[in-house]
DNA sequence: ATGCCAGGCACAGCCTGA
């Protein structure tokens, strides 16, 4: 099963792109971030032509979230992020798909800071540092995938000089990043990836996507019960070489197995100790070690 | 240090994104 996330900046404007991803890379489960319109002009026929019944939470001109799936739509169970009555921004949707349960994310951006929306986003995190560890513990197979809006690391920015004061790489807001890891969760392209310059993100200036000069902001988290059935992860960068594209590519995961292995990693989790972060950077360290004995060829930062 | 590009909308210049 692969289960991606998307930031399409514009679902409307964005449908072409979106329709020729979906035929060419076949995601069966899809998260998708800031789709700019209103319930009332999702493009709920042509994506239902293209296969994928959605889940969707609209917004006027910005926000907005959708859960994708192929065939049958998607169980919803929540459309707002708990411990905040007064967010009416269209941020977080939670659905059962699969037999996984899937929430898909659009963390505040945050910029400028300091300031008000610098304070929200910090807010949005801790709300969701809290309703993620329900999820890790339900025993439920659980993946989080969505725009984050943190660069984990300097590791995962091309160069991180000129974004120092941006909210994406303020230390409140990889500590607020890294508290969620430390829950247990699997950071599903840098636990596969632990030495790659992988980037989900180039913005639309100054040629950064012509010199690869990105972010990886776009995550895919998983919990102990799902983590054993990641089989491989990436980024459709080529999406972004499109015309008319969106300044994100899509992030994906390749998930083994069917619903044996669910139901057997619910199993486990039952009697089995959740992954702590401790063995989850044993396991980094030792691909590290793998690939230091026979070093792979690495991608240019620029 | 700022704007660089792009989408959305009171459709004309703003605001927001990251």
């Amino acid at each position: 099963m692969k289960l991606a996330t998307f930031n399409v900046n514009g679902i409307k404007t964005r449908l072409p792109q979106l329709l020729d991803w979906l035929a060419k890379e076949s995601p069966d489960v899809v998260c998708l971030q800031e789709l700019k319109a209103l319930d009332g002009v999702f493009p709920r026929a042509e994506l239902e032509a293209a296969g994928y019944a959605a889940l969707f939470k609209g917004q006027r001109s910005w926000n907005g979230v959708a859960i994708l799936a192929k065939g049958e739509a998607p169980l919803e169970i929540r459309r707002e992020l708990p411990g905040d009555a007064a967010d009416d921004q269209s941020r977080y949707l939670e659905a059962a798909v699969d037999g996984i349960i899937v929430a898909c994310l659009y963390l505040p951006n945050g910029n400028p800071q300091p300031g008000p929306k610098f304070d929200y986003k910090l807010a949005w995190f801790e709300r969701l540092q809290q309703h993620a560890a329900g999820l890790y513990a339900s025993e439920h197979p659980v993946a989080l995938a969505g725009d984050f809006n943190v660069v984990p690391t300097d590791f995962d920015i091309y160069n991180p000089k000129s974004w120092r004061k941006d909210a994406l790489l303020q230390p409140e807001s990889r500590a607020a990043y890294e508290k969620l890891l430390a829950q247990g969760w699997v950071d599903s392209l840098r636990h596969l990836h632990p030495d790659e310059r992988i980037y989900t993100f180039w913005d639309y200036f100054r040629q950064h996507w012509q010199r690869n000069a990105g972010l990886r902001i776009d995550h895919i988290l998983l919990n102990a019960a799902l983590a054993p059935r990641l089989k491989a992860a990436g980024v459709d960068s080529w999406v972004r070489g499109e015309e008319h594209a969106s300044d994100h590519a899509p992030v994906w995961v390749e998930l083994g197995a069917g619903k044996g292995a669910a139901a057997k990693a619910v199993k486990a989790a039952k009697t089995a100790k959740p992954v702590k972060p401790a063995k989850t950077a044993k396991a980094v360290k030792t691909a590290k070690a793998a690939k230091a004995a026979k070093p792979a060829p690495r991608k240019k930062a620029s």
